[in-house]
DNA sequence: TTGAAAGCGCTAACAA
DNA sequence: TTGTTAGCGCTTTCAA
């Protein structure tokens, strides 16, 4: 059995006392070159690694952050999830990741749980939590940034995603190909005022002077299951929408196997347009149009953002927007006239 | 800025000393039930939470473990990601998720960074460390379940998934669908020597009598645009093929998008075949056969092995077997006889 | 340039 | 049933 080697050890080998590994291994304070040679040379042989444990209870430092997800099933998380990754070890941090499951229960026990652990800061992109308890929660714990919500809280450092602009520039596309009967699958996890991928998508129908009608919109889980439940019914019960735009590629990819399985020709009957442009959309055949974001990007930002709340606990909050672009692919085609 | 609430806190608002509270909050020890039942009281309306950090200098048990992906990328390593994180948690432990990215360096690193994190074991799903340098890594380190990797050691516990038989399976389906061309797309990432699914892609054949040959064996990245290159090149040498078995889904669905693009349709001219059975690969048009392993079960067992590790460290090191099924959908179809 | 003492927040062992 | 004393492995004083 393996009995870690300490900073006892290693200072009991070189004959110095541990204070002086301790300024070895740290790079900190006066140390005689010579010495610490000799100890960083022991370190290596005895495979000393210093115990983060106990150096963080000293400090109060984990070098820990938590990624609290929604559902790291759904492949836009994990692309994010590395840049986060990424950038952390690149700043020898580890990221302890989390999903909620969107269930709102788990949330703030997950978020209570990393705390416990320990961890330095916090990113989190959900959007269950009542912004009550999130108020609650953040009035505690500063270095935090939020991704993808709309909240205000003097602790909490916001990253959006501009999901608006995304949604009206998809229906714009569609406008622009012909299609006036547009139709949308949103997420039923959230609450409804609060999409703003809906509210793109009606602003952007209200420009083009056409009607915004609720019944052209079904809410479903944003998955592959609840896009294909949703545009069997939707597609059901409105036969003339001649296009869709989905609250996200998975929504977008169960939607156009269902038009497949009703026998909907994607795009020839039917336009589908997806947001977040996961890397699988490009090998769907189609492959799906959709709003990109750069989520390895976005990782990246939210990890960077975070870091630098952690270093300076003095330094305001503010709130950074995420472009999005569209991508046309195959999944969209001009109105067919017959 | 919070302060945290310590031990200490509650013990003088109590009046008693810290170790009545720590028996309090751990159930341990004898303790007077109106004592208790009154820390318990201020615990709660204090709002303390042990440090885990503190509790682990002392147990040395931090419970967290660490689970080291190959590639969080691939939707088959967050399904099981999910299956150990709901197992862990419901046991009051987290798990930390490294991805490796296929880089061997990185590899033995991140494994070392766990230990210094303290993590109270391992779960790892990689293959591209050396045994030697695993063997040097297990010999200090005990509680580690390795998926789906052939390697022995004392001290490092075998979740193997049954590769060379669900090969098999994949290809005596396909020569019972009439096909006798049969190509393969394997992983160019592992020791061609140690791939079971080529083992298994191999034996099959000669079982049926049919020649094994190494050109009808095209080596990529296990991702979709390796599948997508694997297939095109594949194609394009061997173009008699008349069915393919890919080593996972992601190469498979890269491959149908190929098979699309060169005009060759699945599975009327050319049956494909999967392994891993993603979500996405339901979607999909056509849908994918493929080989299905429950991923959320293998995480499962993969932590419940560990924790069992973890609670009885004299408990040896067993080898589990995990069970793999042919699941058929539209992507295979028996050889069109032209 | 180095070392000794104290303490981070908790639990284990023993004593009361 | 409760409290006292140590100590987990490190860093932070402060003194030498």
């Amino acid at each position: 059995m393996k009995q870690r080697v300490t900073i006892d050890d290693v200072a009991k080998a070189a004959g110095v006392s541990k204070q002086t590994v301790s300024r070895a291994i740290n790079d900190k304070g006066e140390i005689h070159p010579a010495t610490k040679a000799r100890i960083l040379e022991l370190v290596n042989t005895m495979g000393y690694r210093p115990s983060r444990l106990a150096q963080a209870l000293n400090t109060q430092r984990t070098f820990m952050v938590g990624l609290v997800l929604q559902d790291i099933t759904n492949p836009f998380f994990p692309e994010m999830a590395r840049g986060v990754q990424d950038t952390a070890l690149a700043h020898d941090y580890s990221a302890l990741i989390v999903n909620t499951d969107e269930k709102a229960e788990l949330e703030l026990g997950l978020l209570n749980m990393l705390v416990a652990q320990g961890v330095d800061g916090l990113i989190t992109f959900t959007h269950h939590a009542a912004d009550e308890e999130l108020t609650k929660f953040a009035d505690t714990f500063r270095p935090m940034v939020l991704i993808n919500r709309l909240y205000e809280h003097p602790n909490v450092n916001l990253l959006l995603i501009d999901n608006k602009k995304g949604a009206e520039s998809a229906v714009d596309y569609l406008f622009s190909l012909g299609h006036r009967q547009i139709g949308m699958l949103s997420n039923a996890q959230i609450f409804p005022g609060q999409v703003r991928r809906v509210q793109g998508y009606k602003s952007a129908l209200a420009k083009h002077g056409l009607p915004v009608r609720e019944e052209y919109i079904e809410k479903e889980s944003a998955n592959l299951a609840g896009g294909y439940r949703a545009a069997t019914s939707l597609l059901g019960q409105q036969p003339e929408l001649t296009a869709l735009f989905c609250y996200n590629d998975l929504m977008a990819l169960g939607a156009i196997r269902a038009c497949r399985d009703i026998g909907r020709r994607v795009p020839e009957d039917i336009s589908i347009i997806g947001f977040d442009d996961i890397q699988l959309a490009t090998m769907n055949s189609p492959a799906l149009t959709s709003i990109s974001v750069d989520k390895y990007e976005l990782g990246r930002l939210a990890f960077k953002r975070l870091l630098a709340l952690i270093e300076d606990p003095h330094r305001p909050v503010e709130t950074i927007h995420m472009g999005v672009e569209l991508v046309i692919r195959e999944s969209t085609a001009p109105l067919n006239q017959t």
